[in-house]
DNA sequence: AGCACGCCGACT
DNA sequence: GTCGGCGTGCTC
């Protein structure tokens, strides 16, 4: 008799065993069709075996094979259950959320074609259009050659803009039998000439043999990409794979032509969230045949089944978006380095701002750090002013220095820059009489007043409602905005600065597909002179004229109850005075606080992120946190708060775990989120062993516990907004 | 997660 | 009389 051990889509933390027909032949990495529980489900095969534990009488056979040939390879099941293991998720839904859709319900795995565009001869000729989005897919074109319609859109560009070009014959539409990727790459003559650290750089990580981290620690605007390229260059030379993991918002049409004009002849592929179900089964596949070389992706491109991956990059590595925030809450950067190392390929992690636990393993020398401390633009740096906002009359929320400062700016031709990380017009509607809130009805939050839609909307649960002309308790009509927002501030300097053309950047202004990028484009044509914005506008964009950053409101980051909230501002900080003074003048970064002589501020602002962060690590060191301890935090949620309370009130045992801190149950840092309540325990322990010993004994427990499927838990390692 | 089984209230 | 509410329990 044989069975075959399976994994199905189902969050029970176990695998289940089918009896194989004797006329059946499978083998581990197939999916096949069972049935399960009165339903016909896809299952995975993850091993087969002689014998099953499970009573004759309960095992069901397979009722079809779906794979003659495994979807997934043994190496790579194995990082899924390290993943599972890890992250403690049952390794069913581990699976099944690393495949793409399509294989998940048991769609056929090859899809061999696919849909390209390419300009026409008379599309060549690059003429005038009168539509601006047509005329920037054209030029896309001319700069890249041929282009998938999958990538195309992923740059921004639509099906109606595709078909526009080809109803005027400027471009043709084919569908192309994918290539075995087997053409010796070109080599590109014009590189640029690395400087001295660069070249250090470059030569450590090119003489490495196999497995190894490298932490390149480069300040704005040193070359890192560079770097990378040149690294990458020789991996894709040598016919192996690579992969550059990349923040949400980091995939921009910049980035991907940068890769591109240097690897022209290199079959490079985009992973991110707006590809459909085929177009991920087809990158998918791509990986694993090795029909492409590059993939440029976001977090979960970590689990691309690669044929012959060579190396490695997570840029950004300190940005939060590489950590998933529900159901498998993993790290792609941290699966970045077990995988490599698993691999024996080397990894390199390259940030402006490390996050301080990468930091902390590069200075116990777990990773190599190398650093570029040298702008390649620009000889001098940007200087810090520190604007304190004790006992100043603000106007619009700007301090009448500030609004000096701009004005002197915008004098000399520049451009300026303003964040603040509140979108909408006001965070609240206050009652002046009365003094009630506009609160949101599901969530333990005030609702944001957008002037624009004339709503209220509840940035955490999206609900939006009309806003009251009376306060609803006692009936006044003095009902005012409280707090700044980004819409508000656009409102204030359109008024403060009558001729100055101003854009705004936020999630708001840039919902519609595409408006990011028209958005950036105007402002580097010179169109806008001030930027408003929340930190989307931090990211990954270059704006030559900028020469003026001002951030508002610090403080929120200084005495937040998230212990991470310093590291984060202090990246924010260094990430956002990074836009200034890329053309060659240092810029200035205006920081309003009420908190001027705040140490940590001081630091950051006097001596860099570098210095601050060190620092930073020696305050988390004496008070035992991450990286220093390990964390992991058992989230509930559910409509009734009590249940919520008494299941986790019922986890914390009446004796002590040796090593182990327990804390809770406490409230989320939004306690009421859609109508849920949400609860966590805290678990912190010295070494990450003990942790997880100590998981596996509590996660055994909870499964028992009769409240266990009353309300919706989950755990979190290595969690990210806590306390 | 789903889905069946099971035991109590208001409808044709 | 039964339709349907969702608490409880199980899935090879």
């Amino acid at each position: 008799m044989s069975f075959v051990e399976v994994v199905i889509k189902v969050p029970l933390p176990r695998t289940f065993d089918y009896l194989l027909i004797e006329a059946q032949t499978v083998t581990v990495g197939c999916r096949v069709e069972v049935s399960f529980a009165n339903r016909t489900l896809v299952a995975l095969v993850v091993a087969l075996k002689n014998h099953s534990n499970v009573p004759a009488n309960k095992i069901k056979p397979i009722a079809r094979i779906i794979d003659c040939y495994p979807i997934l390879s043994a190496q790579h099941i194995e990082l899924l259950r390290f993943t599972a293991q890890y992250y403690c998720h049952p390794l069913g839904e581990t699976l099944f959320t690393a495949l793409p859709a399509s294989l998940r319900s048991g769609e056929h795995p090859d899809k061999t074609t696919v849909a390209t565009v390419t300009l026409t001869a008379k599309g060549a000729e690059l003429p005038k259009l009168r539509s601006k989005k047509q005329q920037a897919l054209l030029s896309q074109l001319a700069g890249s050659g041929a282009s998938s319609v999958t990538e195309l859109k992923a740059l921004g560009f639509t099906k109606q803009q595709i078909d526009a070009l080809q109803e005027k014959a400027l471009v043709e539409k084919s569908l192309e039998h994918d290539t075995k990727w087997t053409q010796a790459p070109r080599t590109i003559n014009s590189k640029p000439r690395l400087n001295e650290e660069q070249a250090a750089a470059f030569s450590v990580i090119n003489q490495q043999q196999g497995y190894r981290t490298f932490l390149l620690e480069g300040i704005t605007g040193s070359g890192k990409t560079e770097v990378y390229l040149q690294c990458l260059e020789k991996i894709v030379n040598s016919g192996r794979q690579a992969l550059v993991l990349v923040p949400e918002i980091g995939l921009t049409p910049q980035t991907v032509n940068r890769f591109r004009r240097r690897f022209p002849d290199t079959p490079i592929d985009l992973w991110h969230s707006n590809l459909t179900d085929n177009e991920r089964l087809h990158v998918w596949r791509r990986t694993e045949q090795g029909s492409c070389a590059l993939v440029i992706g976001t977090r979960s491109s970590i689990f691309l089944p690669f044929k012959n991956l060579g190396m490695m990059v997570v840029d950004e590595e300190h940005d939060s978006s590489f950590k998933q925030q529900d159901g498998l809450r993993y790290h792609a950067r941290d699966l970045a380095v077990y995988r490599s190392a698993h691999a024996n390929i080397p990894l390199i992690l390259g940030t402006a701002t490390p996050a301080l636990e990468t930091l902390h393993k590069a200075i116990n020398n777990k990773f190599q750090l190398l650093t570029l401390s040298k702008r390649a633009e620009t000889k001098v740096a940007n200087q810090f002013l520190l604007i304190d906002m004790k006992g100043q009359i603000e106007q619009g929320g700007f301090a009448p220095s500030t609004l000096q400062h701009i004005e002197r700016t915008l004098a000399c031709a520049k451009q300026v820059m303003v964040f603040l990380n509140r979108r909408g017009y006001a965070p609240t509607l206050l009652c002046h009489e009365c003094g009630w809130l506009s609160q949101c009805t599901h969530c333990s939050a005030s609702t944001t007043f957008h002037k624009a839609m004339a709503r209220l909307v509840c940035h955490h649960c999206s609900q939006q409602s009309y806003v009251p002309a009376q306060c609803p308790d006692c009936g006044s009509t003095q009902i005012m905005p409280v707090g700044l927002g980004t819409e508000q501030l656009e409102d204030f300097l359109k008024g403060h600065f009558p001729d100055t053309p101003i854009s705004r950047i936020d999630r708001d202004s840039t919902r519609r597909k595409g408006a990011l990028e028209t958005a950036l484009a105007d402002i580097n044509a010179g169109g806008s002179r001030i930027l408003v914005g929340t930190q989307m506008l931090a990211k990954g964009h270059h704006f030559a004229d900028v020469n003026l950053v001002v951030m508002l409101d610090v403080d929120g980051g200084l005495y937040s109850s998230d212990f991470r909230a310093t590291e984060h501002m202090a990246q924010l900080i260094t990430q956002v005075a990074g836009r200034a003074g890329r053309s060659g003048e240092p810029g200035t970064v205006l920081l309003q606080t009420h908190f001027p002589d705040h140490p940590l501020l001081q630091d950051l602002v006097n001596n860099g992120y570098q210095d601050f962060a060190r620092y930073a690590l020696k305050e988390r060191q004496e008070v035992e946190l991450p990286p220093y301890t390990h964390l992991a935090l058992v989230r509930v949620e559910g409509t009734n708060a009590k249940l919520v309370i008494d299941f986790l009130t019922d986890l914390v045992p009446a004796t002590p775990y040796s090593g182990i801190q327990l804390l809770g149950p406490i409230p989320a840092p939004m306690e009421r989120v859609a109508g849920k309540y949400r609860y966590q325990l805290h678990i912190q322990a010295p070494e990450r062993p003990v942790l997880h010993r100590y998981l596996a004994q509590l996660l055994s427990y909870i499964s028992e516990h009769k409240l266990a499927n009353r309300v919706r838990w989950s755990i979190d390692i290595d969690p990210m907004d806590t306390y």
